[in-house]
DNA sequence: AAGCAAGTCAACCGCGCTTCG
DNA sequence: GCGAAGCGCGGTTGACTTGCT
């Protein structure tokens, strides 16, 4: 379905209900004003304009005006590209389908494991997860997950919320194990105040980039292509110290802020939770792995929890042992390991 | 082949945050 | 400080596809 909107209309042809030029669609898009409810009207509502799908004649006109003035102030962009649509339909298009930068197609598994480890931490905040996938839209993951990654989980009897095993005993109602949840919630807090502060920077350098592009007029749409991408990789980086220093001049006045920001917020990270973090990691792992290697995770001897940690988890064992390299593979993630030349972190 | 159920995903909706006058 | 406008985000919808009976 990759490029089912530009193929929309060759598909529409065929069917009558939905042909955008029919009487018919006309009829669906204009829902007489007495059925609509009370309150605050949708942006469609004013003026009759049209919604649901998007024709390839409307895309060509979206990308035509975007490509000549750049995008921003969407409100009057569809009036000004000759669009009867509202202008957060039009942005909707743009960024989760027409935008040069985006890759269609399967997840593959590298995109899959990312996915999952980032929810993990960040929860269902699929813009910030869309960051560290650059090429995939929020929405995207959004949908993949829904319907591909939950009930994956759900199979493997883990809780696609919690991300914890569906039988395991709650963490709260463990004795010490409140401090291991307060970490874990403070990584998480620090993780997303940096990514929010990335895709700060990142919508910044975008416009930017659409500014200047405006100033350049007009050029080939593949120059474009390659020239987004090529500042995508510098914004990228899951690991995301990102690139900085390449792009560094075109970042003036809030987006150095924000930069400041980022540095200054990864820098605390580090200091105030690396330390945390092998405990916190034996902890949950141990807690996951059956016993009561919580309370011990904290010891000063690690070698043990992990030596007894698999020997009295009862029934729960085999089932907490599946699960293990799916959560081994969110710590190894998040861990800032030493060894690791980039660390996460 | 037909009917139904489940799955997929583009698009919509509405809330909340930010910016601006 | 306040209200309006603009925008972004997450949840939801519904048309269409695919698979099963």
């Amino acid at each position: 379905r990759g490029f089912i909107s530009f193929s929309c209309c060759l598909s529409f042809s065929n069917r009558s209900t939905y042909h955008p030029s029919s009487l018919i669609y006309a009829s669906l898009v204009n829902i007489p004003t007495t059925e609509r409810k009370m309150g605050r009207s949708p942006c469609w509502d004013k003026m009759g304009l049209k919604k649901g799908p998007w024709t390839s004649e409307e895309d060509q006109k979206l990308l035509a005006y975007i490509d000549e003035h750049g995008y921003g102030s969407w409100r009057s962009l569809p009036e000004k590209a000759g669009l009867h649509r509202c202008g957060k339909s039009c942005r909707l298009r743009w960024t989760n389908y027409l935008r040069p930068d985006i890759k269609r197609g399967k997840f593959n598994l590298q995109e899959e494991q990312t996915i999952i480890q980032l929810h993990a931490l960040l929860g269902n905040r699929w813009s910030a997860i869309a960051t560290h996938l650059p090429k995939r839209t929020d929405n995207e993951i959004k949908n993949y997950w829904n319907t591909h990654l939950k009930k994956r989980l759900v199979k493997m009897g883990i809780d696609p919320v919690t991300h914890k095993p569906k039988n395991a005993t709650p963490l709260s109602s463990l004795g010490g194990i409140s401090k291991n949840a307060a970490t874990l919630s403070h990584m998480a807090q620090w993780e997303s105040a940096r990514l929010e502060a990335e895709a700060r920077l990142a919508r910044e350098s975008k416009l930017l980039h659409y500014q200047t592009k405006v100033s350049s007029s007009h050029h080939d749409h593949l120059n474009i292509i390659s020239s987004d991408q090529q500042k995508q990789k510098q914004l990228e980086s899951p690991t995301s110290t990102v690139s900085f220093s390449e792009t560094k001049t075109e970042f003036v006045g809030s987006s150095s802020t924000c930069l400041n920001m980022i540095k200054e917020a990864e820098n605390d990270w580090i200091s105030s939770t690396i330390q945390e973090f092998e405990g916190v990691k034996e902890g949950l792992t141990g807690l996951l792995l059956g016993g009561d290697s919580i309370g011990r995770s904290f010891s000063a001897d690690k070698n043990e929890t992990a030596g007894e940690s698999s020997s009295g988890g009862g029934d729960c064992n085999n089932y907490y042992e599946d699960n293990k390299s799916y959560l081994d593979s969110i710590f190894s993630f998040v861990d800032p390991s030493p060894s690791d030349s980039t660390p996460m972190f």
